[in-house]
RNA sequence: GGAGAGAUACCCAAGUGGCCAAAGGGGGCAGACUGUAAAUCUGCUGGCGAUGCCUUCGAAGGUUCAAAUCCUUCUCUCUCCA
């Protein structure tokens, strides 16, 4: 089997590592544990995690052993890392409620039969820990001027850092540190603001054990269009069907900027380099033929087969203009007698959740922006009745993009 | 602990008694153009029973016919000193 580095590096996820030889022979010779950590910050996992599960996705399917960390115990921390502010401490029931939620999302991507990939909590060991035994034992090893100079500090230094935070490091690289004992881990991945972390676990492994321990970064990646990766105007985009509808799932890498689609295509999907290299090579509205592939590709990954071809249909449905199913697309349920008696459009809207405010309803009126069953809302006035109704449900449309049905009960 | 500076809408940032629901920029939303793209141009961007009313300029009080603006107390942040 190829060495799986020259997969990673060529599909674009390796930003930076410590050292580049002697890890790639590694991961040519042996097999090797490799691990990315995951912040309980949320109970579900959102797009920009997915980097590094794809990461630990193709190690595995290298015949590596990932290992996936849930900060449990770095958690009550809180990484300043990329941080202007201090980060919100987290209760300990919230964590442990985040990460039943995350956990059962890895379980999608990544195979933890017979220990081919482990999940583990560190705060199973942070949370014991002797504070003068740490202190002796990992503390002792690191120089608080060296750390001081790292990057991940510098903004902070500006505007204030509690001791707290400033520990975070060691914690970390505590958990590298664990991680090689009772497993042989010698690899840790992460997002390029976690290099100073992974670097100080790498070298408190070497100082303790004498063994060579890797890292390696993933780049940060923004969009085309300069945002955050996974990030919307509504907020992140989840992989909890709960939180992001597969439909919206869909809409969402249907939308990607033309410039990313092939970098997304390498990074997101197993796709094989030469499929995604003629998709990338895709021009003008070609491309759109890339886009639809990257957006059931993810959707199968993440929400799998039936739902992929649901928000697709649905999404070739509504944008095709055909009457098909649009039964994906996100919905209401209204009582038969609203409907009756007669309501106002903006009444409506607001009911639906597509806007916040009637008056932010009239407003989109008034500039044209929306639409119900495919025809353009003129009158802010409008009451709707009855006859709109066509096959149980009215279909209201807010700019081009965003759909949403009613169904009438 | 001492001295100073500051806190304005989603973010940055003007405003220092009425003309302020609060300039400007960013972001966002919509329209035009398109390919469900980008760029560009245009409009909008606190709420409501709406030519009026209500809430909003860190919090709570006070002065005034009138406060984001003045006074008092409090909370938080930053800078310098120890």
């Amino acid at each position: 089997m190829e060495n799986v580095f020259y997969t990673l590096k060529e599909r674009g996820f390796v930003q930076q590592i410590t050292h580049d030889e002697p890890l790639i022979r590694l991961l040519g010779e042996e097999k090797v544990t490799a691990y990315v950590g995951f912040d309980p910050t949320g109970d579900s996992l959102h797009v920009g995690h997915m980097l590094p599960i794809m990461a630990l996705a193709h190690l595995q399917q290298a015949g590596h052993r990932p290992i996936a960390i849930v900060g449990g115990g770095t958690g009550m921390i809180g990484d300043p890392s990329g941080r202007t502010e201090m980060r919100q401490v987290l209760t300990r029931e919230l964590i442990k409620h985040n990460i039943q939620g995350i956990k059962a999302q890895l379980a999608k991507f990544l195979d933890f039969s017979d220990d081919k990939a482990i999940l583990l909590d560190n705060a199973d060991w942070i949370l014991p820990l002797n504070y003068i035994e740490f202190l002796r034992e990992v503390g002792s090893q690191f120089s608080v001027n060296r750390m001081l100079t790292a990057e991940c500090f510098k903004t902070r230094m500006e505007r204030g850092l509690s001791f707290i935070e400033f520990n975070y490091m060691l914690l970390q690289a505590y958990d590298y540190l664990v991680l090689y004992r009772k497993y042989g881990c010698r690899l840790e991945m992460g997002g390029d603001d976690q290099w100073s972390n992974i670097l100080a676990g790498a070298d408190l492994v070497r100082r303790l054990e004498g063994e060579e321990a890797y890292g390696l970064t993933f780049p940060l990646l923004t969009t085309a269009g300069g945002k955050k990766m996974g990030k919307t105007e509504a907020g992140a985009v989840w992989l909890d069907p709960d939180k992001t509808s597969p439909y919206d799932f869909y809409q969402f890498w249907r939308n990607t900027h033309d410039a990313d689609v092939e970098r997304f295509l390498y990074l997101y999907t197993f796709l094989p380099v030469e499929e995604v290299k003629r998709l990338g090579s895709l021009k003008d509205n070609k491309i759109n033929e890339a886009k639809k592939v990257l957006a059931f590709e993810v959707t199968k990954l993440v929400h799998g087969e039936e739902e992929a071809i649901k928000a697709k249909e649905a999404s070739e449905a509504l944008f095709g203009g055909a009457n098909a199913d649009e039964s994906a697309a996100p919905s209401t349920e209204v009582q038969g007698n609203t409907i009756e008696e007669g309501i106002n459009i903006t009444e409506l809207l607001l009911l639906t959740g597509l806007v916040s405010s009637k008056s932010e309803g009239r407003r989109l009126i008034k500039q044209g922006g929306i639409y119900l069953n495919g025809d353009r809302v003129d009158d802010e006035e409008l009451i709707i009745g009855s006859e709109y109704i066509d096959d149980g449900k009215i279909v209201l449309r807010k700019g081009k993009k965003v759909f949403h049905n009613v169904y009438v009960k």
